[in-house]
DNA sequence: GCCAACGTTGGC
DNA sequence: GCCAACGTTGGC
């Protein structure tokens, strides 16, 4: 099983929407960068937990843990021209972009700064996040960093 | 295929 | 709101 993180912005999407939505579970749509589109079309199997992250907010935080609850899927969002995410080099025929479809398992009783995820970047070696201009929104987490910063919860 | 310009991300 | 870092675009 492998274990990843999932960026949202708090104001566009946070933990608290998704409890709230049917079956507490969204599809990630609206990815659209190569790098974590290959993560989410290759690698993602249903039963992989993942963390559910607050970016470019007040206190950037991991907030929860979700389940990838559907494999990869063409992202319908691409080939809408009123989407905000529309990509009209998306071919339906042959799609380029991808989502799964993840549920809640918890919301953490204390979310988890960023600040303090860094405090142990010692041992954190090759975790994407805390990577100096990293941007990825979807990235691996290793088990024993799994481990480590549900520690701090 | 290079690379400057541009738009976006996201911490601060 | 600032701005560094990054990915993408497009002219050549």
């Amino acid at each position: 099983m492998n274990y990843w993180l999932f960026k949202n912005e708090h104001e566009d999407f946070s933990i608290d929407d998704l409890a709230a939505a049917r079956g507490k579970k969204t599809h990630w749509d609206g990815v659209r960068n190569y790098q974590a589109r290959n993560f989410m079309r290759d690698d993602m199997r249903v039963g992989d937990l993942g963390f559910f992250y607050h970016s470019n907010c007040e206190v950037p935080a991991v907030v929860g843990i979700i389940e990838i609850v559907r494999e990869a899927y063409p992202d319908h969002t691409a080939f809408d021209a009123n989407d905000p995410h529309f990509d009209a080099k998306s071919d339906p025929d042959d799609p380029r972009w991808f989502m799964v479809d993840v549920k809640m398992v918890r919301k953490l009783d204390r979310q988890i700064p960023l600040k303090e995820i860094k405090d142990h970047a010692d041992k954190l070696e090759g975790f994407h996040l805390i990577q100096r201009g990293n941007r990825l929104s979807v990235m691996p987490v290793k088990p024993k960093h799994w481990k480590l910063i549900l520690s701090l919860e």
